[in-house]
DNA sequence: TATGAATGAGGGTTCATTCAT
DNA sequence: CATGAATGAACCCTCATTCAT
């Protein structure tokens, strides 16, 4: 995805107008005024308010970490969100904009977005909790797509917390908690 | 909560709005529609569209499980998580109302009333958690905050899930693995 | 066609605004202020700017002469021009009205509705035709579609200057000479 | 009139829009990008847009038929709608352009512009007019407005109904048929 | 209890045009 | 000669809410 220094500048204000005020506040008239343009200036780099907001989407997504990296198994997922914590604590503005998912639901081009985004984000945990239990590090007899959610589940509920409570916990120690009780658990 | 009859119906009529059209369409115009009388007849029953919201909220945790089971620990956990489910079941609709938390993040009196909710059902959990602990059915060793994310959130993934899916799935059969599996790694 | 006092108001009132000022003045805010109402008011009686337009057409056509006419032939036709000459003199405005047809051209459904009132007409000029004819009053030997061009034409293009001049000739007496002309051209 | 290279392209480009899409989709940014250049770059060639509108129409009356023409009366007369029609079999999006006459009604300098236009036209008709009076080819007793009227109106009904139809029957055989009607219908 | 009519505020978007580069 | 970026004004339309009836 190449972006224009003043598309990223735009994608950047929205980020902060969604951290500080929610979604309901991420408007044109807002955007254009936190950037310091008229509105109809945003128009020039960005075809309306939808391609705005999934641009947003697809580069918070690209900030994702490399897949190819070398680890395997549990290792190569806690290494994903060590590297999602140090994204959200460079950004923290990033942490409102996780969970904006179901504003845009009614949208169908923002929910296919989402949804092979989230199959992406699934197929890939699942080839690492293979190997994991091909090399017996992860208990085996467990269904992967519960798996997969007993793992998700609640580090996304840890994020989505952090950033409700106005990142006014250790993020880093609370993440490390929790992955080293996940690797305990699902140890056989 | 004593709500009148209309009451009742506009709460429900908001619940299925949601449920088909996503929060974006909960308008005060699509509710009057989706009941059949006109705007202003809203305001009779409720003081605005916020009050509406509120008590959609309150009216949804209060068909939340007793907490006056007889069970103890895990056992009472699970019936807590069976019960959502039937609910669930039995209203499918409320399976998209869940999650508009984060819409109604920047309103201060919604946030105060689901952190509030959010609170009560924690200490519960703990509560049910320590004797878990006590009587040697749950490992001791995981901070309590941990296991609860540990326990709802892989939840609250499943019953999203359903919801985002359109109620594809058999909910009851995926929480029914979803509970044994967390029973099992809990397990000292 | 039933329509409200409210919205016969507004049709009247877009009506005397394409007279005054032009198609490209008939906005929303323009209409309102006309009226003296704000804009959202307007949106309770029609769901849109389209249908304000579109009843417009409808309304000035339904005002259109009865065909149910005893009178045959050329005096039909006659009586046909006559009525609408009446129709203009008693609102002028309308004059101006029956021209915006290239403005809406690219709007299929203007479209659809102009081409339905214009094969309307056509059929009904072609029947009184065919009368003439048959009773000798009018020429034989000329298309039906060339004769429907040579009548038609010259009374849109009277009406149209008409408009144009501001309505500063006698449209009753131009229109007279012109249709004994007509009359006396087509005679066998 | 003199218009460089690029300012024909761009009159090109205007009437080629107007005539896929319509007067209202003459925006400076359709015929910017019709012409494959940013909007700005207009502004080189033309002061404003009221300058390319006007141009377009005076380049439109400029390949009108030669007056100095040997013919007289009617032949005159025949002689120069079939030259237009001629223009616009070779030019067919011309036919939407002729009628956008009402869309610039509102402006005072077009009005004057097309009013002359007019003017000239009927002047040298009604001359053509009355050398066939003279000359016994063409009845007499109805006033040349009139007369005008009766010639001018149908023709520009046919032009309009062939831009109408998408140019959709053989505009040569009807506009023949229609000048072979009135020549037969103003005999005396 | 409900309605018809209205409103102020604001939504996203497009317009012709300008200006520094 | 053309562009990228911007703007003021205006566009149509929807929002939650009010008020007389």
């Amino acid at each position: 995805m190449e972006l224009t220094k003043r598309q990223n500048e735009i994608i950047d204000a929205a980020v902060r107008l969604i951290a500080r005020r929610g979604i309901q506040e991420l408007t044109i008239k807002n955007l254009a005024a936190e950037i310091g343009v008229t509105e109809p200036a945003l128009y020039r780099h960005f075809a309306n308010k939808a391609e705005i907001v999934r641009t947003m989407i697809a580069r918070f997504d690209e900030g994702s970490p490399a897949a190819n990296s070398r680890k395997k198994g549990f290792n190569a997922i806690r290494a994903f969100f060590e590297a999602r914590v140090e994204q959200l604590l460079a950004e923290p503005a990033l942490a409102n904009v996780m969970f904006c998912e179901e504003y845009f639901i009614s949208d169908p081009e923002f929910s296919e977005q989402m949804t092979a985004m989230m199959h992406r984000h699934k197929a890939w945990m699942e080839a690492r909790l293979a190997e994991g239990v091909a090399s017996g590090r992860i208990r085996s007899g467990i269904p992967s797509v519960t798996l997969f959610r007993l793992i998700v589940g609640p580090v996304r509920m840890l994020f989505k917390q952090w950033g409700m409570s106005g990142m006014k916990f250790d993020l880093r120690a609370e993440s490390g908690r929790l992955l080293d009780a996940l690797e305990l658990l699902l140890k056989p």
